[in-house]
DNA sequence: ATCATTATATTAACACCGTTCAGATAACCC
DNA sequence: GGGTTATCTGAACGGTGTTAATATAATGAT
């Protein structure tokens, strides 16, 4: 026979070396500038050689795409340990908050693109990494979880805390995108101040209520569609 | 002299043809499916003579953007009216919800891509398009303004419902954006009710919290960042 | 050492894209 | 009809993602 396969180091550290060069495109210049050319340019391969480690463009911002989810969690869990589950969400919320302020390109492509996640890419061959995205995603909604859960009461039917983290996240994530589509760009109101009394009012009202929560029995009036 | 130059309304005529071809186009095949050769394809006629009435596609977008935020604004109006304004809110984020279920292609358009807005034509020649895309968007959020002023009180300061109507549109935004994006589609979270009983949370929330909203003093803790 | 084999890399092309510009076409006034 | 000019278009430019054919290079067997 001829030639082997290259062990598999050698084929991740090639792999990666085109990873790193899509990466600093990335990070300096945002979406746009990351073309197949480009990238093989800095990378210092043609562009077909690509296509040898990643099966198309997707398959790349797949990679991108964990990198963003792994920085966010870092950064949240860089900060200091609160003991107090409220203290803590307040935390998350302002540190998601400067994470769309100083990742905007990591930011739109994790919360506003329509880049293919895990379930685009179950059966293919990058199914791998897209489970490693996901798993890496589920982690920073499982810290709002965690606290969620903390914040709770005995006997809280288990929907509830995950209700409230994705509603928390829907409510951070809606404000910073409205913020950034620019929509209200005109409307000149405190984006700041909006923001942070939406999440403070939020969570007062989440820790306010838990005696009382779902007694309204599941959005009355809703139905009419 | 020579050949004088056609009389606006067949210039808006022939203006028109292509805006409806676009439209078509966007509607049925969505926002990566417009590029100016089908356009001009279906519109008749030759791919350069669009830059005749449109300076670059973004303009032509422009006026995609417009259209949406008019089928948006006919939706809500549609509504029978009800005098009590907190119905009425429930009934527009309704509206507000179907409309992202039946509009997928403009709500992104509208609230998702960073397509260029108004402020992004001031100066230009299709400042006058972008002011009109600038006034129709507004009147959708007028109408959540007006209910939120019914709901206030007197004395109440003129920034808190905007503060509401602003935080309302991003609570419903984010969750219909996150769920559009992809990220909690492993989740199995109950999009539906989610959605639902959130915008129920709050708008309880803003009718309960009358006396006492504000109360909180701004936010605190927040300012660390 | 050479050869056959095959993993890896590249070259060159394909079919698109948005946009521009020189030139064709066509309509009007004189 | 001729001159003028508004309007339209064909062809091109430089870009894109992707692929098929080809070249390069590395190894095991002879």
């Amino acid at each position: 026979m001829a030639r082997p396969r290259r062990p598999a180091w050698q084929v991740e550290r090639a792999k990666n070396r085109i990873f790193r060069a899509t990466l600093e495109l990335f990070n300096k210049h945002g979406y746009d500038a990351v073309t197949i050319r480009r990238i093989a340019r800095r990378a210092g391969c043609s562009p077909a050689t690509i296509y040898n480690y990643y099966s198309d463009k997707d398959a790349l911002y797949l990679d991108i795409l964990t990198e963003g989810f792994t920085i966010l969690n870092r950064l949240l869990l860089a900060r200091p340990h609160t003991a107090d589950p409220l203290q803590r969400l307040r935390g998350y919320a302002a540190e998601f908050y400067r994470f769309s302020l100083e990742y905007p390109y990591y930011y739109d492509l994790m919360f506003s693109f329509h880049v293919p996640k895990y379930l685009d890419y179950a059966g293919t061959a990058a199914e791998k990494a897209a489970f490693a995205e996901k798993a890496v995603a589920l982690k920073n909604i499982e810290l709002l979880l965690d606290a969620f859960y903390e914040l709770g009461w005995d006997g809280e039917p288990p929907e509830i805390p995950a209700e409230k983290a994705l509603t928390l996240l829907g409510l951070c994530h809606g404000i910073i995108s409205l913020h950034r589509s620019g929509i209200w760009a005109e409307l000149d109101a405190d984006f700041d101040t909006l923001y942070f009394s939406a999440v403070d009012n939020y969570l007062q009202r989440a820790v306010r209520g838990k005696k009382q929560v779902r007694t309204a029995g599941g959005a009355p009036g809703f139905t009419d569609g």
